[in-house]
RNA sequence: GCCCCGAUGGUGUAGUUUGGAUAACACAUGGGACUGCGGAUCCCAUUCCCCGGGUUCAAAUCCCGGUCGGGGCACCA
């Protein structure tokens, strides 16, 4: 709804432009002013005239002022020094705006444009960890978000079941006789972890034990022994299993999980390297690799071990030009610790294959306070464990406040709430911040998501209090908003615009921050204005519907659940 | 050593890509609102742009040089 009275003052600001000689940069767009005192939609534009004329801005700011044509929907245009701000007329634009507000709210129109979107793709060789986990939240919260901005998205898991890792678990069962039902553990995934952990211990102790484990590579890359391929396969697909359970308990779901497998048994692998081969970019040493020194590359790109087997960059490469083939555009959230064989796919891909590059999103880790994560080694703290322990505690938070729910009723709204805290912890963050995990502050939630929730959970209740069809309600012909519902009007009014900004620059988390203010509005409004038994009843009935729909939405691109009571 | 990221109230962060008006949010601390359409709420107070230069009418934002913190530099994934 912004979109087009920004559009309209914007077209007012063009006509009153054409009337100066001077010619100056017409691609602006107008600001939120600092203070609603000082109107809703701010332009700068008077600077630029300023430099041609060689007056005061402020005098500009006047005399742009004079010369604008001011569109129905505002009530005025007014100077504040060298701003030339625009005011809505919130009378007509309220009534306009809330009954636009559907269900829908906040979806885009189609874009012509497919996204395959690459995320969490984490090595089944253990359960999710929390570090994983920012991977997986983001991408799945890019996702929504894209989805809804218009695109047409599809999600992949990237499933690493050729690589030394697995071969590692394989060896630790056909060799040291380990079982992975004996492990300890709830969850198939954490048994396997707890099989990888061992396994690769005994290697490290005696790394005589690694050509085995290359042995065990070399045999499942070849695949002819049908036994070994289905240890493989078996291990793989349990992680993955276990891996799904803990992601569909946080509301991420990915549309195709991909083995890296596949591209050697198709032969996409090798015609890739004959391909290098044949046009002369391979450079032969104890090893076939890629130079990339010219395009400022210290590190070589090696295609193949000595013994002949594939190296995961080499399969993702494979992989990369097969997504291409799905959509316009391939997308990947890695970890900050893929930037270089980013940067090396990027220049294959660019230079040497001439084809479009994948994009690439980076996040920087989250460690412990004692380092960093590693399934390896048996150091990490399980999604599991965390999702866990914050339904537990958001059980007893509902339980000490709603002492007459039953333990049947708490439970689902325990688990919205606790993965509600978690995910909305994890997308606050900018990708580019490096966290600290610390237990404490994952899971103090009281007053972070839940209380966005809450704000949803008290309009629910009370539309269902006045007992009346909201859809058959209309709004006050009278109306003019307050104060406190201006301010509540205008964060609805955003939120089309925060989807498509945010779509746009591919940050998630300033959403958190929306959903933290339109809470913040709601609340503030509940506060200060009766609705039932007021004179505008059904007007402000029909904005709390409009407002709650607005917190379900936004709270859904976060993949956080909104509860009608908690 | 080389490369990449980060640094904003007491704490954790947004804002930086595209320079504009009083730097936003949450927590913490101290005070207040108390039977309300459920207080997981609201109001008030306190406290911030790492350092040094430069560009500009205007710098948290752009440029140069430092300091401190995290990560990368495998025949791992």
């Amino acid at each position: 709804m912004y979109f087009e009275i920004e559009k309209q003052a914007i077209n007012a600001l063009n006509k009153a432009l054409d009337q100066y000689d001077e010619e100056i940069d017409r691609d602006f767009r107008l600001d939120f002013p600092p203070d609603q005192k000082l109107g809703d939609l701010a332009s700068t534009i008077a600077f630029a005239l300023t430099k041609k004329l060689k007056t005061s801005p402020n005098l500009v700011a006047e005399d742009l002022v004079s010369k604008i044509e001011l569109p129905e929907i505002f009530k005025k245009v007014q100077a504040f020094g060298p701003y030339v701000n625009f005011f809505i007329d919130y009378s007509k634009f309220s009534k306009k705006l809330l009954n636009h507000v559907d269900e829908n709210y906040g979806q885009l129109p189609k874009v012509d444009e497919k996204i395959i979107l690459e995320h969490t793709s984490a090595n089944p060789n253990g359960p999710l960890h929390i570090g994983h986990v920012r991977n997986s939240i983001f991408g799945d919260s890019l996702a929504r978000l894209l989805k809804l901005a218009g695109r047409e998205v599809e999600t992949q898991y990237y499933v690493n079941d050729m690589g030394r890792q697995i071969a590692i678990i394989v060896y630790g069962i056909t060799e040291m006789g380990l079982k992975i039902e004996e492990q300890e553990g709830d969850k198939i995934d954490a048994k396997i972890g707890k099989l990888y952990y061992k396994a690769n211990k005994e290697i490290e102790e005696n790394k005589d034990l690694n050509e085995k484990v290359s042995e065990l590579i070399e045999k499942y890359e070849k695949g002819e022994d049908e036994n070994l391929n289905k240890v493989f396969e078996n291990v793989v697909q349990n992680c993955v299993d276990g891996i799904k359970e803990t992601l569909h308990r946080t509301n991420i779901y990915h549309d195709d999980f991909v083995w890296e497998g596949k591209f050697i048994r198709n032969g996409d692998v090798d015609s890739l390297v004959n391909y290098f081969e044949k046009e002369g970019f391979v450079s032969h040493e104890e090893v076939d690799y890629i130079d990339l020194t010219f395009y400022n590359i210290e590190k070589e790109f090696v295609l193949r071990r000595s013994n002949g087997t594939s190296l995961y960059s080499t399969r993702d490469l494979a992989y990369h030009r097969y997504k291409a083939t799905l959509g316009d555009t391939v997308l990947d959230i890695l970890g900050s610790d893929h930037k270089l064989s980013a940067k090396q796919i990027k220049v294959i891909f660019e230079e040497i294959l001439r084809e479009k590059a994948p994009e690439v999103i980076f996040y920087e880790f989250i460690t412990l306070p004692e380092g960093s994560m590693s399934t390896r080694k048996g150091k990490f703290v399980s999604v599991d464990d965390l999702v866990d322990e914050a339904v537990i505690r958001a059980t007893e938070e509902i339980k000490s406040r709603n002492p007459d729910l039953s333990n049947d009723e708490i439970a689902p709204i325990a688990e919205e709430i606790g993965i509600g805290a978690i995910r909305f912890f994890i997308a606050k963050l900018s990708p580019e911040k490096h966290l600290t995990f610390k237990w404490d502050d994952a899971l103090s939630f009281e007053r972070g998501c839940a209380s966005i929730q809450y704000a949803h959970a008290r309009a629910c209740k009370l539309l269902n209090k006045s007992g009346k069809d909201i859809k058959s309600l209309t709004i006050d012909d009278d109306w003019t908003p307050n104060e406190l519902e201006k301010d509540l009007i205008r964060l609805i009014a955003k939120f089309p615009q925060v989807v498509e900004d945010c779509a746009n620059k591919q940050r998630v988390h300033n959403i958190t921050q929306y959903c933290q203010d339109l809470a913040g509005s709601f609340n503030k409004f509940y506060k200060s204005e009766q609705v039932i038994g007021s004179e505008i009843e059904d007007t402000r009935l029909i904005l709390v519907d409009r407002a709650k729909i607005t917190i379900k939405n936004a709270l859904d691109i976060l993949g956080v659940s909104a509860p009608e009571k908690m």
